[in-house]
DNA sequence: CTATTTGCAAAGTATTTGCCACCAT
DNA sequence: ATGGTGGCAAATACTTTGCAAATAG
């Protein structure tokens, strides 16, 4: 990685992270940036996502049926945590789960397996999402 | 759902499954089912799996690469559990935390969220390959 | 006998890549 | 100027589906 330029697709991609706050597939992605005048091709969404997923910009998630979700978490500072995603609207939670970290450390210890990943999100429901659910 | 069949392919696929004890896709249950001289489609494989998937005998992970991969478990009465599964070797441990479930579920409470899912499954390393791969 | 299931090939979906024009630096 | 980038279309990878032939019960 020698130089990262600044470009009108990669502004527009990241500004739109910023707004969105949730779990978004490229697709998704795209069609909102259409439908801001951002007129981006879906394979540099791709790219571009892509290539912020492996700088740490984004965190990805593989949703249920099998797509990759992107979020842009903390602006700036972002710590590990977790989210809670809301199966629905797709709202997202941020959680701290200090317990969860030990947790997991400690079965890691138990059974002698080492880097283990968490990228531990749970689908859910929200509130809201439920009282609607309710009705049907 | 009015009737289940036996067939040879299924039979051959639940068996397969027994055998292997981790998490494998259905292009390497396919393959695996054809060494052993078992022909049988691979989308045959794939509509049995969904269908096993469907009715609860097999347990789905979306790996990191996006394919789905299938386990069968506690070849009997399986109750609540989750996986760490090896990153490399695919080794599988089965591992029970009660206090996961708690803390889930506090999880939940705490944000509004229900029906709160954690098919929560933990990539590493074993022992056995952190070894291996210290030679790399 | 007949409804379910299989196999094959084609279709579908999500994502990546090759290549050339293009633009940020 | 010039090398990183974007757009397009073709390619790839995984999975699903339509339909006729095979088969379990």
């Amino acid at each position: 990685m020698i130089g990262q330029r600044v470009t009108r697709q990669r502004t527009a991609i990241a500004g739109l992270l910023d707004d969105l706050g949730e779990f978004r597939s490229a697709k998704q992605i795209h069609l909102a940036l259409q439908q801001r005048g951002d007129d981006i091709a879906l394979a540099t969404v791709y790219r571009t996502l892509n290539a912020m997923a492996e700088s740490g910009d984004v965190e990805v998630l593989l949703n249920p049926s099998g797509e990759h979700t992107y979020l842009r978490c903390a602006p700036t500072a972002s710590h590990h945590h977790h989210h809670l995603v809301c199966r629905h609207c797709g709202r997202t939670v941020d959680v701290d789960a200090p317990q969860l970290e030990e947790l997991v450390s400690a079965l890691a210890t138990e059974h002698g397996f080492t880097e283990l990943e968490h990228s531990v999100d749970f689908v859910g429901v929200c509130t809201a999402c439920a009282r609607a659910g309710a009705a049907r």
